[in-house]
RNA sequence: GCCGGAGUAGCUCAGCUGGUAGAGCAACGGAUUUGUAAUCCGUAGGUCGUGGGUUCGAGUCCCGCCUCCGGCUCCA
């Protein structure tokens, strides 16, 4: 048979030919460092035969940065681990260990709770390992065997994944551990020259709540020890990023043990709060949405109505006064039905959207609580339309369009999830079938990329939702734009259509920054504190060179400030050196030094980060306000 | 909520096997009047997260609780 190789060239090799023989008919070098190949563009292992006429390419040890080399690399770092874990501590049993984004972990059940010291042992006992030489050897076998293989090994998460498995069953050995593996894997643990175990947390097996937690390893592995280093500097670096600890040193906002989970927001971090409002008032009114105001707390009825007492109510924080169960909203949805229902409605009304950035309380498991990007208590820059059927799509993609202004002003990299029917829902099959097939048409008109996600739909519709990733990649929502054909119902809402029938109208969802808190959150974050001028809570710093220019200094300031720029004097009698600096720890945008040499003809701008120019106090005037204008 | 870790001054952190709690920055006072990332001197500041226990003696050892961090589950 006949392979091709990258540079298109044919290779003879006889049948059933492997990709380590490929390898070996090439070079004898290229067969040492082979870690895969790749054969008509998806991964295989060097051990499986290859077919004739595919496209094969054999990635290297030197393919460092390639994502499929260091997958297959920390793959078979993970049946390291295992193997260690079971040499150190016997009676472990394995469960499962695959490589993830940036290293791979391993999931265990040890026979004693181990403590973080466990991480340097295993770690010691990799290298160990390694240094011994360690080769994998794979064999495929019968579902049977598998099974009574593991069952006789005490090994009960093995025997459970043969059931679940997904084509033939294969086995990977290194050393003396064997384990369920669909592989690739490499030839050998030589081109492992970079290990390192991260860290140590509880994980459900199987992500079941219901079932046993076990105790998974994390770690990452490299192929040279520098990419190691890089990588952990960047974790470092990202750290600097983290907007819990941007949020605190520039007084944006804080929190304190007595209201875990609900921001305090300090004048500074108001300032981005209110810009954000004004905007999201100002492009409300320009969309059609007219403001409401619904209250914070509702008889418990409402939420039956609604359906929250019975599929959100572990979220709720609930109270009773006088007898009376209440609960506080998690959402504004059920609040805005029964606005819409204390009135009678024309389809002459229609679409009525209605907004609210009401606040919004949920109890979130401790655990899960996160700076500003997991919380308590938050505000949605949220909306409810109330549309006839023939106008869902119009609104869905008028709601799409106002997402990705918004996140186009600010420059955010957005993933779109279809989040579709959940298990735990309301309504019928064929209600779902509809609002789904919906948002996959106003998905399809604007040609935006999406990944479908089962399950992970609203209790009452399904949802598209908008995404962003923190400092450390971790994936959080942002906007949400949900179709909802129950809650209408629940409500007896309806409108009066041009048949002088009463018809049930749709609903949509959507909140397209998300919540407040959040959005703050992953854009202090995404821009490393360094807000554009329109979000700094300070935009021009004045610095007086000496108390001689004090008063020049804050007639400066009253000029920018007349334009509605957000100006300061630092008046402190501190050297000028000592103030450039704290307003680039502060990351004020504009720093404008006055003395002697300056004039309104002539002066002084330092940009952050420290570009210096010459200017008019009109131009820079002109320029800030230029700038500072969403 | 669950697993692992942590909590010492406003912030960042030191405090070995139990023996009277420390530094830098910030704050405050004084001197300095400053030209593009830290002027100098001084002062003050802590029921060591919290409740209990062991001990002659606990920041340090043990137990409960709270909060935070990294995960899991869950989610805007």
């Amino acid at each position: 048979m006949r392979v091709i190789l990258p540079d298109s060239s044919e290779l003879e090799l006889p049948d059933g030919a492997t990709g380590l023989d490929a390898a070996r008919a090439i070079g004898p070098k290229l067969a040492e460092q082979a870690v895969l190949v790749r054969a008509n563009g998806s991964v295989r292992d060097l051990r499986l035969p290859l077919e004739d006429g595919e496209e094969i390419q054999i990635l290297t040890t030197r393919d460092r940065e390639d994502p499929d080399a260091l997958w297959v690399l920390r793959h078979s770092a993970a049946h390291l681990l295992a193997e260690a874990a079971r040499r150190l501590y016997p009676g472990t049993k394995v469960a499962i260990g695959p490589p993830i984004e940036n290293g791979f972990y391993y999931d265990f059940e040890f026979p004693e709770p181990v403590g973080e010291e466990a991480l340097e042992l295993l770690e010691e006992e990799i290298r160990r390992e390694i240094a011994e030489g360690r080769s994998w050897e794979r064999w495929e076998t019968s579902r049977d065997e598998a099974r009574r293989y593991f069952v006789e090994e005490g090994e009960p998460y093995k025997a459970e994944l043969v059931d679940t498995a997904e084509g033939d069953i294969s086995f990977y050995r290194q050393g003396d551990f064997v384990d369920l593996c669909r592989g690739p894997h490499l030839v050998n643990a030589e081109p492992i020259k970079a290990i390192k175990l991260l860290s140590l947390a509880g994980a459900y097996w199987r992500g079941d709540e219901a079932r046993p937690q076990l105790t998974r390893v994390y770690g990452t592995a490299f192929f040279d020890p520098e990419d190691l280093e890089g990588y952990l500097r960047r974790i470092e670096e990202a750290r600097r990023r983290d907007h819990r600890r941007l949020g605190k040193e520039l007084g944006l906002f804080d929190f304190s043990e007595l209201a875990p989970g609900m921001p305090f927001w300090h004048p500074r971090g108001m300032v981005i709060w209110n810009v954000l409002e004004d905007l999201r008032r100002r492009e409300n009114a320009r969309r059609g949405y007219e403001e409401v105001r619904t209250p914070q707390l509702y008889d418990s009825d409402l939420w039956r109505t609604s359906g929250h007492w019975d599929k959100f109510r572990e979220h709720m924080f609930q109270l009773e006064i006088e007898g009376r169960d209440y609960g506080l909203k998690p959402m504004n949805c059920p609040g805005h039905c029964l606005l819409y229902s204390l009135a009678p409605h024309s389809y002459r009304e229609l679409p009525l959207r209605i907004a609210e950035a009401g606040n919004l309380h949920r109890n979130e498991l401790s655990g899960v609580l996160h700076g500003l990007l997991r919380v308590r208590h938050f505000v949605q820059d949220d909306a409810h339309i109330f549309c006839t059927n023939e106008q869902i799509q119009d609104e869905l993609l008028a709601c799409l369009d106002y997402a990705y202004y918004l996140y186009d002003l600010f420059e955010l990299d957005i993933r779109v999830e279809l989040s579709l029917r959940p298990d735990n829902r309301l309504g019928t099959d064929q209600d779902w079938d509809f609002a789904e097939g919906e948002l996959v048409k106003a998905l399809a008109t604007t040609g935006l990329d999406y990944t479908p996600s089962e399950g992970e739909g609203s209790f009452y519709g399904p949802k598209i939702d908008l995404h962003m990733s923190d400092s450390l990649g971790r994936s959080w929502q942002l906007g949400t734009v949900q179709l909802d054909l129950q809650m209408p119902k629940r409500f007896g809402l309806g409108y009066q259509g041009d048949d002088n029938a009463e018809h049930t109208p749709a609903m949509i969802h959507r909140a397209l920054l998300g919540s407040l808190e959040r959005f703050v959150g992953v854009y202090v974050e995404h821009t490393g504190g360094d807000l554009p001028l329109v979000l700094a809570p300070e935009q021009v710093r004045i610095l007086p060179v000496a108390d001689s220019h004090l008063a020049d200094a804050e007639s400066l300031a009253d000029r920018l400030r007349a334009e509605g720029l957000r100006a300061r004097v630092d008046e402190r009698e501190e050297t000028l050196g000592k103030r450039i600096r704290d307003a680039e720890l502060e990351k004020v945008p504009y720093v404008v030094v006055w003395g002697d040499r300056e004039s309104l003809d002539s002066v002084s701008v330092r940009r952050r980060g420290g570009d210096q120019s010459v200017t008019s106090a009109d131009a820079l005037a002109e320029e800030l306000r230029a700038a500072a204008r969403l």
